[in-house]
DNA sequence: GGCCTTCATTGATCTCGATCAAAGATTTGC
DNA sequence: GCAAATCTTTGATCGAGATCAATGAAGGCC
């Protein structure tokens, strides 16, 4: 388990600026709430303050719940990833941890006031918004005009690229997400994202081992099934 | 049609510090390019960098190219919004006249540079773009988790937010995009679409006139049918 | 190490929205 | 004001993915 100062310190390099006095360093750090957070717990926002999270170690998602048990992951966020959780407006939202985790919450309007004359912290702020957003709107595009296939192509793609492990010409995937997750994820069930993976597999683009590992044999062949531009990088 | 000086004006009083230097404020101006853009037209931006986009009138769609004329739309801006087009990456984007528009356009890159030690100017930025994300991340709810009927009663109700004219009780709406700009952004077809407002048509919850004038006769029963959470706002 | 719970896979059937097709309404241009 | 083009609505059929159901594989716990 990380200490406090330790899980701050390693926020403070991320986002704030290295000039930031000791003073103002301090008021950000009295903003933080260090939150352990086991996997399968999630952190309920039922206020209705948006707050800020840094994902000191560990995975989560980021869930929105429509009405009746229907849940939408609206993203997933790993070790070292900043991002807001929007304060409930028709849709509640909860942060659940796919492992165990290590966060800090801030109230983002606290710390957006203290951050008001820091354009250095905004500027970083700003970015991972912005990193979000493409990301979000790589999501429409998927959920809007792509097939189930498509879809699991285009996750396992995302993936591979923000946790794979690169090994000569493969990439190894240890996923922290259930079936159930990334079915939530895709707008998809469980069943459809199980038999997509077993084509992947019987066309030998991937293997799975166990219930988490998944190898991406033929990584041009994933792309061209992913439904991207034909031209694209 | 609105001279650049005026144009750059209103954007000013948007984004810009209203205490920033004549020097510093005619930096920006000299980033900026008019682009008057007719019904219809479109700027694509195949080029590699991400572009700042000020809607001085009129009303654009932002448009992302899948692969084989599938397009999503990623989201309607109107008049006096602010909004970034992603560079291009697996999809292309484009900005599409809904009506005719007169638009400033800025290089991303360029433009926060030339902001980098103003926060104001970065806090103007990051709240644009936090409500971007809350928007996209609204639609990716719907997108992934609601029935045709329901994306269609969430349309409404957002376009009521932001352009509707409420007259005793009921919101007048004249939509600037057609049945397949509708669908396009509902990652539905234009018959679904069609039919949808035509159930709604026959339970009193809505009246057309015309191809573009809506009026939103029961704002209970529409919210009722969106699927929200029971008990939001 | 073996049972037991949970999760993943596979199969059969059903349904919502897509697709195909045609008729009706609205706008535009002359 | 009429004709042409375009957009919208409505109807009939089809299909991808959801749902329902059952079997199979992993991991947890005593």
């Amino acid at each position: 388990m990380t200490s406090f100062p330790e899980a701050f310190e390693s926020f403070a390099l991320k986002i704030l600026s290295p000039d930031l006095s000791d003073a103002a360093h301090l008021r950000f750090q009295a903003l933080a709430r260090q939150v352990p957070l086991e996997k399968d717990r999630s952190l309920d926002f039922d206020g209705n303050s948006s707050q800020l999270i840094f994902v000191g170690h560990g995975a989560t998602k980021l869930v929105a719940h429509a009405s009746e048990a229907r849940d939408q992951i609206v993203a997933f966020h790993f070790g070292g990833e900043v991002f807001s959780v929007p304060e409930q407006d028709n849709y509640s939202y909860s942060v659940c941890a796919l492992r165990d985790c290590s966060l800090l919450t801030f109230p983002a309007d606290d710390f957006l006031n203290l951050a008001a004359s820091e354009a250095g912290i905004l500027r970083h702020l700003l970015d991972n918004t912005t990193g979000s957003l493409r990301r979000c709107r790589e999501k429409t595009i998927a959920l809007g005009r792509k097939t189930a296939a498509e879809r699991v192509a285009v996750f396992l793609l995302a993936m591979s690229e923000r946790i794979g492990m690169e090994q000569d010409g493969t990439v190894l995937l240890e996923l922290p997400m259930s079936r159930r997750d990334i079915a939530e994820s895709l707008g998809l069930t469980i069943e459809t994202v199980s038999r997509q993976l077993s084509l992947l597999r019987e066309a030998h683009v991937i293997e799975t081992t166990g219930r988490s590992g998944i190898v991406l044999r033929d990584m041009e062949m994933l792309k061209a099934r992913a439904g991207y531009l034909r031209d694209a990088a």
